[in-house]
DNA sequence: TCAGGCATTGCACGGTTGTGCATGGGAAGT
DNA sequence: ACTTCCCATGCACAACCGTGCAATGCCTGA
């Protein structure tokens, strides 16, 4: 057994065979590389069964290089009895460029992210790359950790969908040339994915107050992600700018339990509830909602109407019905890749901005007055 | 500018210029290397920096190895301000060893696959692996193509999330000495992952009954995967093995349209409705409660009981409340990586299976009696 | 002071692929 | 039939990194 993929190794591979024979050595690492590695079909064996070069199988794997019908009909019938396929990696060691793109991105799992990056994915994989998933915290050290696998790994790209990522993160990137694409998070220095976060809270301000709405309130959440920040900011602003005031209440992070959290504030308040409530995201309105409803005893959007963001899939269903901001998982994916391909083509340009307009999906949580 | 950078590269690697030297040549060919490509910092740069050969770099930066503190220091410094990392590929293609590890899922952002691939990706993570997420369709051609894409980048192995290969997968696999990890299906020739799911839908048949439930429906999906399959003929026999009978309905996928679907079959027959329903996922479960309780005005669940599967998040919303199976993504993550690295450790080994029984998660769409 | 031993370091090679260059052969034109 | 030209093919080397082997230098002990 052995001495069976002895022979058929330094037959494929006979200068090795010849350096290392001294002592016994060449049948204990062969040995060793059979049992322990991986055995990957190479060119040279695939050319020694065509009775070709080298080079020959090469070229024919390589588009528009020069080979003859003859050859590479040859080679392509020896490449597929044997399950040879190109080994990506030693092509992006020769050229430098690896094809693999990192995805780094906090809790991947969880509400509009999980689309996101699954949509990244998917694109990335369309385009011939091949996508990353590194799965963090926000910390800066796990950042770091994380920009470490790709740079060792000489990954064409990084695309960024969580996390603050520090300063030196930048700087390495760009020591090496490796572009850099935020989603959702202004950076000056990067290019960036944006949503109409303040067009979208504008808005739904204007569209509450025209309803008749008047006792405002913003559900948001102390994360701080500027995304989350944006849309607090601008829809406290609108509502203010006409005249009026908000009670702004924050859970911890952006997800369902934060909804619970913010409504129970308001809640817990010596005040009458308020009539119309914006939420960071989908999934905060939910938890709020059925507070509301099922501890407050509030109908919407008879009591209190609920805009949320993102239109997760959740939003359509029939217990929620919730008038949010479409943000399309596809296009935001889309244009994230486009920044990459013209970073790709001119790395020397300045930071680029591709802004998304979200578009208002309305539903029974909230219908905006003729 | 470009003059500056082709400089810049000769003196690092002076034998490739003089080599390529004939012609003006050389300048086209790093002008291009420089502007097109990227141009990470290699080992020999850090070595003239130090002023130390090219190996006492790679002995500093490999564990074990010998390097006097002297030289260590000085390389550690070079690199520093060169921001030198070392090159994964390369080191790949030397020992065959490449620390990629495939996610082939489709629908990654999808309920429980959601946290399965992000707990997968995670744990891959700390194992100093580098997750590759393959986003993919469930025909054997996209399975193919991504099996493809793994072999050609040389990943150490392959996890299957959701998806059932075709025969030609595994031997590909096999003869390139490739691990595949299936989970939540059975494949008689690959290790796999499985949940218990006859002992939950027994168990939960025992239970229902035992509560005094005997109206019992299944609420499926018509795609067939293994572990929905499974979850379906277990709880009918447990039923019928008991005496009653049970009604299965189906929708599509195995989303929250599909309890939908299957709650309005239910309501479309001329029959009482059930009072047991035992869910084939929890998203099932979500889309029959709401069509039970807002379309057909039951109660649950007095009116009638809701037992789900996997345990996602929204099962514990204030909404829902549901009683479920808990499958740990975690722990299945775990057991995932325990596969495959004793595949690693003995290639020729019989297949594997690791079990895990999920446990039941009692919420207010079912109580079991005392 | 000399010799021996040990640690360290440089050299060259292994493992992949792509590609410039030279060459050989076949086809076509005269 | 001879010459010319072009296409294809083999050779060798580029790009990386780890590591065995040999040599060198330093330190220590006698």
């Amino acid at each position: 057994m052995g001495s069976t993929i002895e022979a058929d190794r330094s037959a494929g591979a006979l200068s090795a065979a010849i350096y290392h024979a001294s002592g016994g050595e060449l049948v204990m690492k062969n040995d060793k590389v059979s049992s322990n590695r991986m055995r990957f079909v190479s060119a040279e064996q695939v050319a020694q069964r065509a009775g070709v070069s080298r080079s020959a199988v090469s070229r024919t794997f390589t588009p528009g290089a020069s080979v003859s019908p003859a050859t590479r009909e040859k080679v392509l019938q020896a490449a597929e009895e044997l399950g040879y396929h190109v080994n990506d990696l030693a092509r992006g060691v020769l050229n430098n460029q690896s094809r693999l793109i990192g995805i780094v991105a906090t809790k991947p799992e969880v509400g509009f992210r999980a689309h996101l990056t699954a949509a990244l994915a998917k694109m990335l994989i369309q385009r011939g790359s091949v996508p990353v998933l590194i799965n963090t915290g926000e910390t800066e050290e796990e950042l770091l950790a994380a920009q470490k696998i790709l740079i060792g790994h000489r990954a064409e790209a990084t695309i960024i969908v969580s996390g603050s990522p520090p300063a030196s993160f930048f700087e390495l990137a760009k020591r090496n040339g490796q572009p850099v694409v935020m989603i959702g998070r202004a950076e000056p220095d990067a290019d960036h994915v944006q949503a109409g976060n303040s067009e979208a809270s504008e808005q739904a301000a204007a569209a509450l107050i025209h309803a008749g709405r008047r006792r405002f309130a913003f559900a948001g959440s102390n994360s701080r992600t500027p995304a989350i920040l944006e849309r607090e900011t601008a829809f406290v602003a609108a509502i203010e700018a006409r005249g009026f005031s908000v009670r702004v209440v924050r859970g911890r992070d952006s997800d369902y339990d934060s909804g619970l959290v913010a409504a129970r504030q308001l809640m817990a308040e010596r005040q009458p509830l308020p009539d119309a409530v914006f939420c960071a995201n989908d999934l905060i309105a939910f938890g709020l909602m059925d507070v509301f409803r099922l501890e407050a005893g509030l109908r919407v959007p008879q009591d209190v109407a609920v805009i949320g963001f993102d239109d997760v899939p959740q939003s359509g269903w029939l217990n929620y019905r919730l008038t949010t901001f479409r943000q399309d998982p596809d296009a935001m994916a889309r244009r994230a890749v486009d920044l990459l391909e013209r970073r790709v083509a001119n790395p020397e340009g300045a930071p680029d901005v591709e802004r998304i307009i979200p578009r208002i999906v309305l539903r029974d949580s909230f219908r905006p007055a003729e």
